[in-house]
DNA sequence: CTCCGAATTGCATTCGGATGCAATACTGCC
DNA sequence: GGCAGTATTGCATCCGAATGCAATTCGGAG
């Protein structure tokens, strides 16, 4: 027992099972429930008490489990992230920052990965199985689904993907707002030809940029617009760039691409394929701020989404209700922040 | 209690409490133990039984209770990630492709995502609470945590971060053969000054390919080498081809970055500071082969790592290590592709 | 030294599903 | 129709910690 044999085994009980809270109570000569006291924050315990329990705990090597604390409690704390594909280099980002905030209020991340963001199915499933405290969400679901969940009352949080329709908590990146401003600053910078690559038919997110993108044109009175669509993926950008070329004939004066990715295989393609200066024959702006963004070959002009705050602003939304389940859904939009990068002529400056 | 008031219970007991394997029993006249049965895999029960319970289960809308089933089985189903600061573009595709593997085998993702690689304490704790059944890391343990883990019985799989000495399994991606060839062809192309940017000190792979292309350059008989060091980013990355020309008065012949971030940030600052053509002037090679490096501004030259069969390795190598807890510890390296970029100017073939 | 209220501690029960064992229901076969 | 053999089903118990309630201890005041 005390002869180290082969040096891995220096407190571990050579017997089999972990140890539990009744194998630290009675080596310390408690109840267990002293034992399940003093892991506790709340509870009451002498000086005394915890001293000796803590001793024979770590004697023992325990640990608290999770899984049965969260069957008797009703509480696994654990939140579901549901991610779709992660074509749009931007998640990551996203995805570390909400573990480590969920991460400070001890609670732990389940983490789901879709295919395609249709496979909510099973995931849903998956996530009720094991009953996640909350969710937080960057793929749709359907309101039958929805319906599911409030059933099981789950508080949700939507992550860039509002169902306008639906009575759900959301956080978003001003997709609209954003599009605005590169338009008026295109426009403003003289641009009157308008090509636009919107990405994925079923992404959400897409959808509004392109909206935004087109309101705003039509009320600059604007009308040469072209549209073509992709994935959001660099190759993409590419073959949508030579496709707008193709089908107008010559370049516009400017492209506005779904997100920076595209923008930047359509910098690619006009500058390789058609020979164009970029910016200068042509401009062409993104959307999100990703790292690439500001490689200096390309410097896109783009609106950055905010991310620290709206993962903060998610992670906390999600908590509140999770700690107070009747707090009424609530939407945040955020302002994404202006990025003038050289890959677009813009006016000189007008804030 | 049962009057829809708002009309959101569709075919939810209006009750509280959600449904469990009791209510099913009831319900369909059976014993909770039937109800158990129906809802595994190997469990014998008849069609009769299985239909009545079925059919009284989706009226409830009853789903096991994977925390329940966890504590009795002693079986989380449950799998740690851990990954630390994804500064390195690279992971997040690694994180998706292993969760979807593990969710294919009905294994669910425990994310933890580390600020420092050295914050390991903590979350070695929460995953020991949780009673994950394995884990994989792409930070590393101390030895003593290491122990910690081992005395739990939990399986490890380490990503591309091998403990030489410890025994332990990895999965991991030759840097070392990667520098070789990365250096071989440079040396061919009739390089023979280098610089070598490497990543943060406490990164294992940063070592690991600086130490490669450091004794294959020896080898080669070059002894003309300037080393400096940054993190992996591309800001860094310019500041360090900076850096690398200040030292040496003047650029060398080939630039070996730690990664190809980097490697686009010593391109781009080659270009704009130093007004040098990337290739012609200089070569640039980098490692990893993420999207970027494809970039057209950029086309680096570089080791692709063969993520997909890495994760597939990964995930069935910690798969199979929990099925069987007896298998002993195994190291899975892996070539890297090489991919002839641009970047570098390069002998003109020989595989 | 005694008594009262507050703080500790222990007891017993609970969470929801899995499973060994015994009881019962079928199956096929002679 | 009867019987052995197999497939189903139910009973009782267990997993490990949390917690309401009662018992006990402790501290301080009078």
């Amino acid at each position: 027992m005390n002869k180290p044999a082969k040096g891995q085994d220096k407190g571990d009980k050579p017997g089999r099972r972990r140890a539990t809270s009744y194998d630290v109570a009675e080596l310390a000569g408690v109840s267990q429930s002293a034992v399940s006291r003093v892991f506790q924050d709340g509870a009451s315990a002498s000086k005394a008490m915890r001293e000796r329990v803590m001793a024979a705990a770590d004697k023992l090597g325990y640990r608290p489990n999770a899984i049965a604390r969260g069957l008797i409690t009703q509480r696994s704390n654990m939140v579901a992230v549901v991610i779709s594909k992660l074509t749009n280099l931007y998640y990551p980002e996203v995805l570390v920052q909400l573990t480590q905030r969920f991460s400070e209020h001890g609670v732990r991340v389940l983490l789901f990965a879709l295919e395609r963001e249709s496979d909510t199915a099973t995931v849903l499933e998956q996530m009720l199985q094991y009953r996640v405290d909350g969710i937080l969400t960057a793929a749709l679901f359907t309101p039958e689904q929805l319906r599911t969940i409030a059933g099981a009352h789950i508080p949700v949080v939507f992550y860039n993907r509002s169902s306008r329709d639906q009575l759900v908590s959301s956080v978003r990146c001003d997709q609209e707002e954003g599009e605005r401003w590169l338009v008026d600053e295109l426009v403003a910078a003289g641009h009157r030809s308008f090509g636009i690559v919107e990405g994925p038919a079923d992404s959400v997110v897409s959808i509004e940029r392109k909206m935004g993108a087109l309101n705003e044109l039509a009320e600059k009175g604007i009308s040469d617009v072209t549209t073509v669509s992709g994935d959001f993926g660099y190759e993409t950008g590419r073959r949508c760039f030579a496709e707008l070329v193709e089908r107008r004939g010559s370049p516009p004066d400017a492209v506005i691409a779904a997100n920076d990715v595209m923008a930047i295989g359509c910098i690619d393609e006009a500058r390789q394929a058609c020979g164009l200066q970029v910016p200068g024959d042509i401009s062409i702006v993104g959307f999100d701020g990703v790292g690439p963004a500001r490689y200096a070959a390309y410097d896109v002009t783009t609106v950055r989404q905010p991310v620290q705050r709206m993962t903060e602003s998610a992670a906390s939304m999600l908590l509140e209700r999770i700690e107070n389940p009747e707090l009424s859904p609530e939407k945040r939009a955020f302002s994404g922040i202006p990025v003038r990068g050289s890959s677009a002529r813009l006016s000189a400056d007008r804030s």
